[in-house]
DNA sequence: CAGATCGTTTGTGTAGCGCCAACCATTTAT
DNA sequence: ATAAATGGTTGGCGCTACACAAACGATCTG
């Protein structure tokens, strides 16, 4: 029901190809332009990409294990470590023991790591209207909004979500 | 027309902004961890990531120089010879000579590369819905619209988009 | 003709990251 | 209490995806 292909039949002949609609190339090379574009402003704060991706992700699922947080960054949870150590060592990270495990670190933006994520966010302005040029603020804001939907309800560990479901139709 | 974002509705009227609403960070984890997700059902079709991400941006910009889709891709055109070569090998691509400029190739998607391009989306469908799982369908199509509006208007070169900077009130 | 440009090859360097192995501290199971 | 499992840390190995530079043939342009 949501396949209406719309326009967009170029050049070909009169073949009806149909295209699937996948987001994922899409995001794939947005995300690189962005990056490559965020690079140069971030370095100024001692920031890289994934520093903010991590703190981005941090600012969301608050205090969280350094495992749920490999999980959810899908990153191996021994280089997670090395990550939040720049980020502790630059104080907007802090490491603090579980009460109930004592095992674990409950991981959680600091002050400073919050309003540091805001500047870095606040710096991208130009980089993300080069990229993201196209859309007006009304869309990019709608774009946010999605993003940042789909990012918060994944779920850290896919382990459980790999049910089937009705859409294997494709 | 694809703007019905639904209830989410935050404010519009709002000053009270404490975080900066910019999607880097975001299209960063997403494409992420959609990549991974991909890699593994990519394998089988003998393509990778980033060969999707180049023949979806072949079958929008249509027959592009090799410079045009080294400046769309963001990656050095060096790097580009050889992402090509797999693709026409595979035959899923297409160099032919610029009638104008003779030293130029014009690089297009074939018949066959249009298809397994299409293939390539259909089987990812897994994937995407595992990633973005927190939205319903027509969530998901309207950041594809969004997505695929973006990445089409983004100028290659970002060289002559640079003219300005009228905006460094943040 | 000279010089710039497009694509190609080759070679070098680096960053990001997976992965393995060993090691504490702690929790849980026997 | 002793054993096993778990969370975090460290170190090291290796791979992939690039960027960057140099040199070359073919071609366009002044």
């Amino acid at each position: 029901m949501f396949r209406h292909v719309g326009k967009l039949g170029h050049m070909s002949s009169g073949r009806v190809e149909q295209t699937e609609r996948r987001s994922g190339a899409l995001l794939d090379h947005l995300a690189r332009r962005m990056r490559l574009r965020s690079e140069s402003v971030l370095a100024p704060l001692g920031l890289r990409p994934r520093h903010l991706v991590a703190l981005t992700v941090l600012r969301e699922a608050g205090g969280i294990s350094q495992q749920g947080l490999a999980s959810s960054l899908q990153i191996d949870s021994t280089n997670v470590v090395g990550l939040l150590n720049d980020l502790e060592t630059a104080g907007l990270v802090e490491r603090r023991r579980s009460p109930e495990d004592r095992r674990r670190h409950v991981v959680s933006l600091t002050e400073t790591g919050a309003t540091r994520l805001n500047e870095a966010e606040c710096a991208l302005a130009a980089a993300e209207d080069e990229v993201l040029g196209a859309l007006d603020p009304a869309e990019r804001d709608t774009l946010y909004e999605l993003l940042r939907r789909a990012s918060s309800g994944a779920p850290a560990t896919c382990v459980e979500a790999a049910g089937e479901d009705p859409d294997t139709l494709c």
